[in-house]
DNA sequence: CCCCTTCGTTGGAACGTTCCAATAATTATG
DNA sequence: CATAATTATTGGAACGTTCCAACGAAGGGG
């Protein structure tokens, strides 16, 4: 009948036990007799008995809580990979607060702020927009691990990623063995997975011999501003484009198809990422997809131990990237324009 | 030096004051002289001191933290949502923490659990699949607002949804106004929204005299439900399909054009959400676009003002949801098969 | 029968904050 | 100039938990 919640104390009371031996009880001591032990657990289970979670952290001095920032929660690249990491945490009993920076640098510094205040044990950034101080300052902090990006390095902070460069080459790779070499790239603008990506498209054509054909036009990894490069990347009369991402490469799809295109009849279309979304039937969109629940694994999986040894060194971890053929890439000249 | 974090005593004792005046001062009180406000701000900055939110929780016995709880993080329409939430939640001070039940009963109702052992002090049910009782029983202990589902009655319980009969209605207008009759309804299976938005589908055609036409074949919520539900209707030789949601039509699209059908010049489909795939060029759906943020933001300010008077009656909000005309529909026949 | 273990149990302190009642310092009032 | 009123500041208690040192009650060995 009490308005607010019952306490470890009421508990005590209804099962004529201290608070300690409740406490004891709950946190499955051996060292509670087993008549007690069921008593407090009924005593417990009557009254509904939730406990503090704000008192324990200030007890212990731990909060056994994660924190996850995510760049943006409408990318489905970040909830794939959020997936992963929740399911790992969970497994060790921690708990997890997600916040979203929603793309803006200073509100994702007052978020993790926040999670902060809540005393957070360490942090996760699936991709961020921090300056190289500030990551610096807040790795020191608290024990922090990035996925996704690996060009900012702090000394005890782990990175887990996928190899660009290679994932590119794959995708140049499967383009050129359909027969294509007016391989036009579209990359992701100026931010550090786009220009690996880039290197390893630059990279592939020289192998393959092909360096007179590579292009590269400069777009974003927006659905738009993937439209609106591939639209100029048309007028170098492409027989492929190789998108930075797979939202791009839906943007760019579209910029063929207005022209008139066919996809992969006339213009082939490889992204990268491997987002779900490539994989419904009216997108069947080819793709580099990273092992993006894998990526979060990891990532939850490298803090825990880092936890376990604070002063273990900086691991770095690439996971590997696979082709993933499907209805937006042929062989070149299928359809004779 | 010290290896744990800076506490307001340290604080205090750098400003050579209490720590009674440091919180007093921390909060913006007004009976703190400029000189000490001045000197505790400078010592905490220069001890980059950050308040212990479990600390304070316990305190003030209030977290003032709100739960969120989302059916699934990779659906976009609750990325949308929540979206909406967050503004207006950040707005009033509140933090908030995010769950995602991925789609599971049990693994929702534990999440739950955990959120209200950090104390929330509310929370945002973004859809969910939890049993009558077991919602009761939750709305019963925190205060509580569902959105996008308005099935379950609970006493206290805030609802915002939009108006899914109103709005299969809209799209079945809009068919009927570019001439089609044969119109087929995908439904999205047994659940709340998806009778609703059929039940809409089915007073409309009957509204224009068209009940005869009126045919309902039953899917589900996914890519590929869509698209299986997509192929059975096609031997309904439809001119429209009515979807009961974006990420479905897309996958009835795509079997509509594996059919040899083109879209919309032999068959028009329209979807409902209004995620912001559907705008992506490549995707270019017609669609009954629900207010997405203003849902979320709607949801916020019900709770918050629950907050304010948790006694107030419990209030049932339906939001409009509009049709947006892409590319996807257009007028019957305007390819002859 | 007394002492020593062992086991089960307990009260008190601590965690970092807020809030209240009480005090100290300052200013206004007669 | 004393006293009242106001303004600033303070110490202590409280929040709900965990942990530790200390306790009482059994049981076993001498």
């Amino acid at each position: 009948m009490s308005a607010s919640r019952p306490t470890i104390l009421d508990v005590a009371a209804r099962a004529g036990v201290s608070k300690s031996l409740v406490s004891l009880a709950l946190s499955g001591s051996p060292k509670v007799s087993e008549k007690s032990r069921k008593r407090i657990l009924r005593a417990s289970n009557e009254l509904g008995y939730r406990p503090n979670a704000a008192a324990r952290s200030l007890a212990i001095q731990k909060s056994r809580t994660l924190g996850v920032l995510v760049l943006d929660l409408h990318n489905p690249v970040f909830a794939e990979i959020l997936d992963g990491v929740q399911t790992e945490v969970r497994q060790h009993g921690f708990t997890t607060m997600l916040i979203s920076g929603g793309d803006d640098p200073a509100l994702e510094r007052a978020e993790i702020d926040t999670l902060q205040q809540f005393q957070i044990e360490g942090l996760i950034l699936i991709s961020h927009r921090l300056a190289p101080a500030v990551l610096r300052e807040i790795a020191e902090e608290v024990p922090t691990v990035t996925v996704t990006r690996d060009d900012i390095h702090v000394p005890r902070m782990d990175m887990v990623c996928n190899d660009d460069v290679a994932g590119a080459r794959l995708a140049v790779d499967h383009l050129v063995s359909l027969g294509h070499r007016r391989i036009v790239c579209l990359s992701g603008g100026d931010n550090p997975v786009s220009h690996s990506r880039a290197q390893g498209y630059s990279e592939a054509m020289a192998d393959h011999g092909l360096s007179d054909y590579a292009q590269i036009v400069s777009g974003g990894l927006s659905d738009t501003a993937g439209y609106s490069a591939g639209t100029r990347a048309l007028e170098l009369s492409p027989t492929a484009l190789c998108v930075a991402n797979d939202i791009g490469a839906m943007g760019a799809i579209a910029a063929v198809e207005e022209a008139g295109l066919d996809v992969p009849g006339d213009v082939s279309v490889i992204g990268y990422d491997g987002i779900r979304l490539a994989g419904l039937r009216s997108v069947n969109l080819t793709t580099v997809a990273q092992p993006l629940g894998e990526l979060g694994r990891l990532a939850a999986q490298r803090l825990l131990e880092r936890l376990e040894d604070p002063t273990r060194d900086a691991q770095h971890d690439q996971v590997a990237s696979k082709l993933i053929v499907r209805g937006t890439t042929g062989p070149v000249g299928s359809t004779t324009p």
